[in-house]
DNA sequence: CGTCCAGGTCTAC
DNA sequence: GGTAGACCTGGACGC
């Protein structure tokens, strides 16, 4: 295995930032068994540089991460893809004022030493057609919908003009996605023709209030959608309300029922960070160590 | 077999 | 601004 870059784990702020408990549910890790694997030792993913489809897997080595190519990769490939690791792992966010805030919040303390990382996709445009795909249906076919974006793409997720492209016998037929075709299509022509630019999303200058404009303007972005993209961007306000973060809170709460406007109340104390708190509160039983 | 619903959204009142 | 009904798909149920 050839290296490919090695990156401080370390977040914008200094803060330290958790290999192990980077939150790889949203966006990643359950939506693409084939592009990314979480393994104990670490992750997988394909990315598309230069035109060609390169597996990298990553891990944590001496405080650093670590990336590895089967094979050489011209230097300009392997500064593309540390630049996808680094927007994957949310290093230029800085999380040291939430970690600050819940220094000694009882339910949260456990996170405040580098966990709350909610991995993303190397692209904005490539997360909200993942989370459009988990909408309104179970997680199997989600799988199934982002094993075949990924087939489709050669192996890794595609690119705005391949999907805008691609007939729709091939939403239908293979990616089977149903009525949610039509939504990811036209979210793919309008990136490939430049009229739409997600990546600028990205730009921190922008408020928050217009970034959930703009996603809620999208095609199959709900509330729902917009927030859980939100979080990949690393504004973390809202909170990802839907079909299994709302039992799962029941279920922890011990509550028989909460209104999502209760919900909300319950996580408002933790300002900009409410949907991130909210998000580890229901996720600590995914991180084994404590 | 029919019905329900899963990590929702859109449209029409 | 709030709320029914429809919507692709397919797996889990009940009958």
């Amino acid at each position: 295995m050839i290296l490919v870059c090695e990156l401080p784990l370390r977040g914008a702020g200094g803060e330290p930032v958790s290999f192990a408990r980077t939150i790889h549910s949203h966006g990643c890790a359950r939506l693409a068994p084939a592009e990314l694997q979480d393994e104990p030792l670490g992750y997988r993913r394909s990315f598309r540089v230069g035109g060609r489809v390169v597996e990298i897997a990553m891990q944590e080595r001496d405080g650093r991460l670590v990336a590895h190519a089967a094979r050489k990769l011209r230097e300009r490939d392997a500064e593309a893809i540390a630049k996808s690791i680094g927007r994957m792992f949310r290093l230029d966010d800085d999380l040291s004022p939430f970690y600050a805030r819940i220094a000694e919040d009882e339910p949260l303390a456990w996170a405040a030493h580098g966990a709350g990382r909610m991995l993303a996709s190397p692209s904005v445009f490539e997360d909200v057609i993942k989370t459009i795909c988990t909408t309104n249906c179970a997680w199997s076919a989600t799988i199934r919908m982002t094993q075949a974006l990924s087939d489709l793409g050669g192996g890794a997720f595609p690119e705005s003009e391949v999907l805008a492209g691609a007939p729709d016998a091939w939403y239908r037929d293979a990616a089977r996605m149903g009525y949610r075709g039509a939504y990811v299509k036209a979210i793919a022509r309008d990136v490939a023709r430049r009229t739409l630019d997600l990546e600028a999303l990205r730009d921190r200058e922008i408020l928050d209030a217009y970034v959930e404009r703009k996603l809620l303007e999208l095609p199959g972005i709900g509330p729902y959608g917009a927030a859980h993209v939100m979080q990949l961007l690393g504004r973390h306000r809202r909170l990802v309300l839907d079909s299994w973060t709302r039992p799962k809170y029941l279920r922890l709460t011990g509550k028989k029922r909460a209104a999502d406007s209760t919900i909300r109340r319950a996580f408002a104390r933790y300002g900009e960070y409410a949907g991130l708190a909210f998000w580890l509160y229901l996720t600590r039983d995914w991180i084994e160590d404590e």
